[in-house]
DNA sequence: CGTTTCCTTGAGTTATCTCAACCCAGGTGG
DNA sequence: CCACCTGGGTTGAGATAACTCAAGGAAACG
């Protein structure tokens, strides 16, 4: 099989403002990068929680496993999210990369001045951990309620929109997803061959084809059906109602909606 | 049935210092409170969200139901727990009470004010999410990966371990868990027949007995084994290495362990 | 080419679900 | 005080979604 799946284009911009590495060197934080290639471990389960990760360019997941071998696919990343925060001594899950990486380092400590020093970058972390969470739990009931055609449709529904949120390999009604089966199967509790034959009827069904990393959905509303998801009106985020303290501080760059004052 | 479970005793030992109501007042974040009985709602699915609470006393649960009225629950709520916490307009999933209890509310802008001026806060809340995050993903790893007698396992470990750690009803010990088969069952993502079968069988085992809002473990050790859990050394949280910038800071009642320096 | 990795397909097994009945303790109200 | 109802819990028997094991195909790769 092919080493790699599709490359996605080196862009960023699901990197919240105060977070980019860029800002941090302004604010004087060191900040070193590191690149990994496909299918390498950032750090792994039951590793020493040494450094803070920021996914700059490329897709990865976590991953928790059992005594005996069993995986659990935790869940996907993409650039700009924010990894290694824990407050154990050693990680209880492992990051692997899907695609080539780009990833800044920076030590623990930096975490906790850049923190005091500009509380900016403590919101912005609060809301991708606040957004995190939403999605966690969507996968949490993927899980516990969905059957597997379910769980499948949630999926590529949560991932379609989370690549278009970035504005990333969209092209022309296909998106780039860089998964195997086996990476789905172990997101969802499942098997590789329920995957298989799960994914062929809904080809066959006519809902949507996943090959070679490249997902077509020819029904959108009947997979979000299928998921059991109610259709997103455009902004159910607060893009709205940013004023709040952006207003109040003056100079934000691209406003963080958690937290705003419900109107 | 009885109406309610056994009582917890009123004390808010984890509620981090920095978010107790009390040192909010001291702050001059204007806060309510409120009480419900058990089985109420503090907020639902869909509603605005306009209001961040802090659970000061009693058990509760957030939970997310599909639009045909299968449920999940994702977590158990223990007094400290923060939740309101969203970036949406809209909730998306609902709280509800397993006991009485007592429940600070603060208007959204409240908090961000909070991270602003006092940036304790905001590590004592961004600890309490990474711990969430935790204990969220062991959820997601048990629903993927784990039989049903294994769910059930971990989950009474992490209860367990929990109340233990706030130092709650935990009597001779038996420990008390306001819980019933059908909670046990939507958290678990399995069927209340399926959970009272499989308790039945970990009771003859001998392993442990789940009776009226009491859990007796007889076997710890096998209990922790049958969840897939390695047993946890003494103090894996790293209340060591708290000097950090605790020291820098000078006045924290309780340290965050969050982000402190690997050494 | 042989090997590896991933995907596919088949046939039989099983953990868990569904549906249905029954039990029991606690209230409630006549 | 008894008759009834209700909300759990329990048990059984049959159904099924998903699993296991096993084998084969196809593309990439050295």
């Amino acid at each position: 099989m092919r080493q790699d799946l599709p490359r996605l284009p080196v862009t960023s911009p699901g990197i919240p403002s105060h977070l980019h590495p860029q800002a941090l060197i302004r604010k004087g934080v060191r900040t070193a990068s590191k690149t990994l290639s496909a299918g390498q471990d950032l750090y792994r389960q039951g590793e020493r929680c040494s450094h803070v990760y920021v996914l700059l360019d490329g897709w990865a997941f976590r991953h928790q496993v059992l005594p005996d071998g069993r995986r659990q696919i935790l869940d996907f990343l993409l650039p700009g999210s924010i990894l290694g925060l824990s407050d154990r001594d050693v990680s209880t899950h492992g990051v692997e990369t899907l695609t080539d990486c780009s990833i800044g380092v920076l030590p623990r400590s930096a975490i906790v001045d850049l923190l005091q020093a500009d509380p900016h970058s403590a919101l912005d972390l609060l809301e991708q951990m606040v957004e995190n969470e939403a999605r966690t739990f969507d996968h949490l009931t993927s899980l516990g309620r969905r059957s597997a055609r379910e769980r499948i449709a949630a999926l590529m529904v949560e991932l379609c929109s989370r690549v278009r949120a970035l504005s990333l390999g969209s092209t022309s009604g296909a998106v780039t997803l860089p998964l195997k089966q086996a990476h789905i199967a172990d997101a969802l509790g499942l098997t590789n061959e329920h995957v298989c034959r799960t994914l062929k009827t809904m080809r066959n069904d006519g809902i949507m084809d996943l090959h070679d990393g490249q997902l077509h959905v020819n029904d959108v509303a009947r997979l979000a059906e299928e998921a059991g998801i109610e259709i997103e009106e455009p902004n159910k985020r607060m893009i709205a109602h940013r004023r709040d303290w952006a207003a109040r501080r003056g100079t934000r760059a691209e406003p963080s909606s958690l937290l705003t004052r419900a109107a």
